[in-house]
RNA sequence: GGUGGGUUCGUAUAACGGUUAGUACUCAAGAUUUUCAUUCUUGCAAUAGGGGUUCGAUUCCCCUACCCACUACCA
């Protein structure tokens, strides 16, 4: 049984919206946000609406919003209507009345004449205190520990218009243009409100006070004003949003009700906070900082040059990221983890949405991407590790025809070590082989870079377990073998004859192996003999163990 | 301080009022492998505390504790 629906019968189309404010970069509980809406908007055949909320003029960040909707765009979140990473309006055609812009700044015209109603009817009044007088009472009163609240028993003794006489106030708000239009909370009233995943709520509005809509200095609304005038004409349906406004939902539903548009009054779902890993409190970018995570989705340089990670930076696949995100305090309900955007739109809900604050857990963030790396094909992951191995010095080719013309030196694998030239193939094979060891693409150079580069220097607590004469000699014997082995040379027609050898000549399997092992990588890790050999091939092969003779004897 | 919200293994979470309280991550041990990694198996580990209601409470109610948010002419 449903616990309320005042509109469920109201047939309109389902209309949300992320509506950040751009003073700097998006959190990751910024996109959480988004996503439950994007979510939600896709599993109901309706809008995602990206408003812009720029009524600070003082805390504008340049650059904040193409940020804000990159990163967006990364994540796959797309609108349907407001702004593109150019700062151009997105609507999708329809037969719907327009509702750009949607950069609050843009809409500046629309907000005074519902603040104006507003005094109008009765519910709210000008305001002549300044900000100084204002915080001057505030700190005043806290000295007698005592807490100042604009209400209905201060407002009387504060200058405005329900205070003074129009005779009064009237020149005041002529003359002056630091006058602010404040809400008239009422007195004494309990505010009924419902949560989709909170439920039902009651607050009294002796709690509340009276909260600026308008501020004459800038021409600008505030939030709460700007809010709810542009939901109702963005036709909004369902507002989810974070933990953070929940206090603010009884003057929103009374400005609702002060408007008279109850009716068409969206629903109200609030999503609980991000928390840090470890200790008390909400994730913060300090935390990232400090235990080595990102806690954005895109890099981020602040004005004074202060570079802050990003997960697209840091390797993370955007699906991954999407996915880690999205189980943050929600669930399906049985144990499935790992979804596409199609698949989470699918299933979905906020009924299951957490209702307690979720601690952030950077390991599984790993696990997620580690999960979504072994799902992605051999070729799209060759592509993804060719700039690392660009960025390493080696030089990726199409085919080894036309590497030759140009006057490389290819072995039949495809590679020229001397040139660290190597083809696609090269490179795609290997990848096959190692991507089940790695977290991220850029760890797929330290985990094989000895398949490009030789060996420099050897492990010497490696060296020191392994390299011993009794061992090395039957190695060098094995690479022998190898060298001449006559068969195809590929994995598996060399492994069982080469382990034969070993064991038929009584020697140590481990031991050999790893003398091999130090030759060819550095140190006793890494993939098997006869992978290793097959993909750097005999030529390279002779060469590292002579190089390990000459440097360990 | 006030108001509102929240509380199941270390973390994320599951559990019509009836389960040996499940799963995943992390960690540990073992098995497999020529090493490392993978894989597999096993293990560690929770209903904040106290009262009710009930035959029976993780689940419903109350109190306490703790955590979080808000308490701006910021969003």
């Amino acid at each position: 049984m449903p616990l309320f629906n005042y509109f469920s019968e109201m047939d309109r189309k389902t209309r949300v919206r992320f509506a950040p404010s751009p003073t700097g970069p998006l959190h990751m509980g910024g996109v959480r946000t988004a996503l439950y809406n994007y979510l939600y908007a896709r599993q109901h055949g309706g809008d995602f609406i990206i408003r812009i909320e720029d009524t600070d003029s003082h805390r504008f960040v340049p650059g904040a919003e193409k940020y804000i909707i990159e990163a967006l765009n990364w994540c796959g979140i797309i609108p349907d209507e407001g702004v593109d990473e150019n700062g151009n309006v997105v609507e999708t055609p329809s037969e719907r009345h327009p509702h750009a812009p949607y950069r609050q700044s843009q809409r500046r015209g629309i907000y005074r004449k519902y603040a104006e109603e507003l005094v109008e009817k009765g519910f709210a009044y000008y305001a002549f205190d300044t900000a100084e007088e204002l915080s001057a009472k505030r700190e005043e009163m806290e000295a007698r520990k005592e807490t100042f609240i604009y209400n209905h028993i201060t407002r009387k003794s504060l200058r405005n218009s329900v205070s003074m006489p129009e005779s009064e106030w009237r020149p005041l708000l002529e003359s002056r243009t630091d006058w602010t239009i404040r809400f008239k909370m009422p007195e004494d009233r309990i505010v009924k409100m419902d949560d989709l995943i909170r439920g039902h709520i009651e607050v009294n509005t002796d709690t509340l006070d009276d909260k600026v809509l308008w501020k004459r200095a800038d021409e600008l609304p505030t939030y709460h004003l700007a809010n709810i005038v542009d939901d109702h004409l963005m036709e909004i349906t369902e507002v989810i949003r974070g933990e953070e406004w929940l206090p603010s939902l009884p003057l929103h539903y009374l400005l609702y009700e002060a408007f008279g548009w109850q009716d068409s009054q969206p629903r109200f779902a609030h999503l609980s906070l991000l928390l840090k890993p470890d200790g008390k409190g909400k994730l913060s970018k300090r935390d990232g900082d400090r235990l080595g995570f990102p806690v954005f989705p895109l890099q981020w340089t602040n004005a004074e040059g202060e570079v802050s990670r990003g997960y697209r930076e840091d390797g993370y696949f955007p699906e991954a990221f999407v996915n880690m995100l999205a189980m943050l305090g929600w669930n399906p309900g049985d144990d499935r983890e790992l979804f596409t955007m199609q698949e989470l739109t699918e299933a979905f809900s906020l009924e299951r949405v957490i209702k307690s604050g979720a601690r952030f857990n950077p390991d599984k963030a790993k696990w997620y991407n580690k999960e979504y790396l072994r799902m992605k094909s051999d070729e799209e992951l060759t592509e993804l590790f060719i700039p690392v191995l660009e960025k390493h010095g080696m030089k990726i080719v199409e085919c080894a025809k036309c590497a030759i013309t140009a006057g490389a030196e290819m072995t039949a694998q495809g590679a020229d070590f001397k040139n660290h030239i190597f083809t696609m193939d090269y490179v795609r094979r290997i990848v096959s082989l190692i991507k089940e060891r790695a977290t991220f693409v850029a760890d797929f150079w330290d985990i094989a870079s000895y398949l490009f580069v030789s060996p420099e220097t050897y492990s010497e607590k490696d060296a020191a377990k392994f390299w011993k004469e009794e061992n090395y000699t039957p190695a060098f014997q094995a690479a022998d073998f190898i060298h001449g082995f006559t068969g195809e040379f590929s994995k598996e027609s060399l492994e069982g004859p080469l382990e034969e050898y070993i064991r038929s000549n009584g020697w140590p399997m481990g031991k050999v192996m790893n003398c091999l092992r130090l030759a060819l990588v550095g140190a006793s890790s890494g993939l098997g003999i006869a992978d290793i050999v097959t993909i750097i091939g005999k030529d390279e092969l002779a060469a590292r163990m002579k190089n390990i003779k000459e440097k360990l004897g």
